[in-house]
DNA sequence: ATCATCGTTCGACACATGTCGTACTTTGCG
DNA sequence: CGCAAAGTACGACATGTGTCGAACGATGAT
């Protein structure tokens, strides 16, 4: 199995790690995430298909939100939010505060 | 002269704000814009067409992160800073902090 | 070994986006 | 009025993006 690859923390680009929340799937991946939650691709809950929800995991985590390590035939994915936090400190907890409450209010 | 359409508050989505502010060119219009500064299109000093600078400021208009006064032959741009902080509190802040930052220190 | 499961990769497709030049509108000035 | 300046709107273009299904690969169970 090929290493799955990560880019460090002096890498990332405001404007990239943006561009990743931008999108409605990807702020609901990173919310089912908060809370240093763990989960396996499957147990994400996002109404996409297998290839899509790929193809956004990899959108995260080429913009260094997320992490990904290989268990089996699973792959758990987790977010680098200390990472993430020495870079932009306060940015993901403030993104994600808006996510939840947006998310459960169904605005 | 044409009104110049703004969003109101209660409208501006997470995904859609976070969207705005994923272009480089538009965080260096925010970050020009930062600290209540009133400037017309062409202070903004980036370094794109005039067509170019105007869809882009359209964008963040369109987002409700800016509004444009209109002013004999300029248009007078400035943040809607109030506005995105009541309704995401905390996450223009977060981002201007780190998008002044990144361009002070050309990382 | 065979098979099912989990996830990635690959085309393909429609659509959005960033960019520009040109034409246009509005405004102010001579 | 005629002209220059500030922006906007439009068309065009290349590129990026989100989506899917199908094919593939890796792992674990039978």
């Amino acid at each position: 199995m090929r290493a799955i690859s990560h880019p460090v923390t002096e890498q990332l680009s405001l404007a990239g790690v943006l561009h990743a929340l931008s999108d409605p799937v990807r702020l609901e991946i990173v919310r089912a995430l908060a809370g240093d939650i763990e989960r396996s691709c499957g147990e994400l809950g996002v109404p996409v298909s297998k290839s899509t929800l790929s193809h956004h995991l990899k959108v995260l985590r080429d913009a260094g939100l997320t992490q990904t390590r290989a268990d089996g035939v699973h792959r758990f994915v987790s977010l680098r939010a200390a990472d993430v936090d020495a870079r932009f400190p306060g940015l993901l907890g403030c993104v994600l505060e808006h996510a939840s409450r947006r998310a459960s209010r169904r605005i």
